[in-house]
DNA sequence: GATCGTTTCGTGAGCGTTCCCAGTACGATG
DNA sequence: CATCGTACTGGGAACGCTCACGAAACGATC
């Protein structure tokens, strides 16, 4: 019933009509386009100008089917009370992780997970091989599912420091320890004296290392005071805290905030309480976010390299993916001190 | 030769398997899997329980191919200038997207875009059947991205009123025009009278409909001063704005700043100055971002529902996949008037 | 009880790749 | 000159799924 059946070719050619169109079979031009080099030149270039010519793109999803592999990695982003802090980082960790695969041929999944069931649909697409690896942003300080997923053999990669041991996880941060000591150090060298800090949440490998960062930068001087409070990462917790700091020591001549957001709210709270900055109280944040730019004054602010991070964030994927099975170390990006006007 | 030959079902199992473990043909566990009502309900149970015993998830690489459909979309970043007034947007805007498609099977796929080449790419994934739909963000007025991926057939949604016409191609935004026009009435409202706007560039949609919405509100009021200066959304831009501004009429009442940056960057100036706001001006920002809740005093400012600007952006999406060939009209969303004590 | 329509199910034929194993041609080697 | 190794190349056999078609089973109809 010659006319009947659908139309071949709807658009796309295929690797046969390369084959055809340079008169070779399929295995050749596979061979192509796959960079094999075991192809006369003659071939090769005969080939390439078929594929030129009819504008031939590899069917990814055919691809795949043999190959097992997906060339996609899901970047996975557990949204949760995180969210706060996770919220200036994202577009630049994005930005940076994106801009590193394009250089590769791996897609770049975006997946929002914070429910158990978008979890587990996460272990699915790996465990079926829908994704080659996965990185994982702001999640909870015992979920487990990074550990599930390494489990699994699949390559995983951190954007922060887990709170609980995933031994062979790796992860990149940023020299969270380092950056605060160094804000608390030019405090000191600007001849402060009556420290106070505002912390993280203790339950955060941020807020612990940044705290701790201020009591190694402090540790040993002497004729130094130092206070600390503790805030949630959010402006008003920022508020509240230099209103106790100051009320238990109204003498105060420098704080260190461990978010620009905290100390965006101490600056509130100091002007509210007749203090100039930087005059009477110099103020630092960390973050080096657009609300370090706005405050008034504009705030000295600790910068992290979130661009870098995601950067090699994408490198920890695809490092694990090339090379199964090789431990990572995690990567600890520098920090620097952003200098403004409240310190 | 017996013990040769790879592995068989490495893990995995397949849809034969499913069918041997229910008793029944592929063709049938198919039918299930993808909810066909001419299956009876005894086998209808047998196979579904087959599917849980076994943990059997559909290989979406094997569909692709004789579907010829990807269960992809593409969000595309065109990463440019555009990137400030982008920054807060960002991530509010994917996590909408992301949210409102994982109600579907759909994947996000996401892509920086700014070179040429990368244009290029993302024209080739959409016409290979890669993505079975495109998302495009803060791309230049002239831009032919847009009409080359619908001309190619594909479902195309932009975020944001799109410069030059792109007729068939729909888009969401905000209610730019009703914003401007809202928080301009306020301050007339409160009595003001002797007006300036600070405006966004006049080659963006959002910096046109701001600045006719601030003069659509003082349309036909008499007794009312309005002076115009043009910013480019960051916050230098408004400072010199302000400044020029000042000059232009030191008795300056209300000013509308068409971004939250620029108005950050008036309110500098207006207190080095020496004003008062807002007792001496009133000010009002545009995006609600972080910036007005940590300026001083903070910010009044217009509310966009960027989230649901998201969730609009996939649901445009999806109905143009569901049903091809459909016109669609753009969406616009209501913004409001987030009033805190700059105005 | 033969015929027909419905509903339900099984099966073959691809979808476009890659992988692997056989060729084939050709120069080198004994 | 027979033989062998080497460099290329061709083509069969999957990969796991959907789709169209036809077979089977079962009532209903005359």
């Amino acid at each position: 019933m010659p006319g009947s059946g659908r139309v071949r070719t709807a658009g796309r050619p295929t690797l046969e009509q390369v084959a055809a169109e340079a008169g070779v079979s399929r295995g050749t031009v596979s061979r192509v386009v796959n960079g094999s080099l075991e192809v006369s030149a003659g071939t090769l270039k005969a080939v390439q100008d078929a594929i030129r010519k009819l504008g031939y793109v590899p069917n990814q999803a055919a691809r795949s089917l043999v190959t097992r592999r997906s060339d996609t990695v899901l970047f996975v982003v557990s949204e949760s009370e995180a969210r706060v802090f996770s919220e200036p980082f994202f577009a630049a960790l994005v930005r940076g992780l994106s801009q590193e695969l394009s250089a590769t041929t791996l897609q770049l999944n975006l997946m929002m997970a914070s429910t158990a069931r978008q979890h587990e649909r996460v272990e699915h697409l790996v465990r079926n091989g829908h994704v080659d690896g996965v990185a994982l942003i702001s999640l909870h300080g015992d979920d487990p599912l990074p550990r599930n997923l390494a489990a699994a053999g699949a390559p995983v990669a951190l954007s922060g420091r887990p709170m609980s041991g995933m031994d062979g996880v790796p992860y990149v941060d940023a020299d969270n320890l380092g950056g605060a000591r160094a804000a608390t150090e030019y405090l000191y060298q600007q001849g402060r004296r009556r420290f106070a800090t505002i912390s993280g949440p203790q339950d955060m490998a941020a807020g612990i290392d940044r705290l701790a960062g201020f009591r190694s930068a402090l540790k040993g001087r002497r004729g130094v005071t130092r206070l600390v409070a503790q805030g949630d990462f959010g402006q008003a917790s920022g508020e509240h805290a230099m209103r106790e700091l100051l009320s238990r020591d109204p003498g105060i001549d420098a704080v260190f905030a461990a978010s620009d957001l905290m100390a965006a709210g101490a600056l509130r709270e100091l002007r509210a309480a007749g203090r100039r900055v930087p005059d009477d109280v110099a103020v630092i944040g960390f973050d080096d976010s657009d609300v370090a730019r706005n405050t008034d004054p504009a705030l000295t602010s600790v910068r992290q390299p979130v661009h870098d991070m995601g950067k090699e964030l994408a490198r920890l994927l695809t490092t694990q993916i090339d090379r199964p099975g090789q431990e990572l170390a995690p990567v600890i990006l520098p920090t620097d001190l952003v200098c403004r006007e409240s310190a």
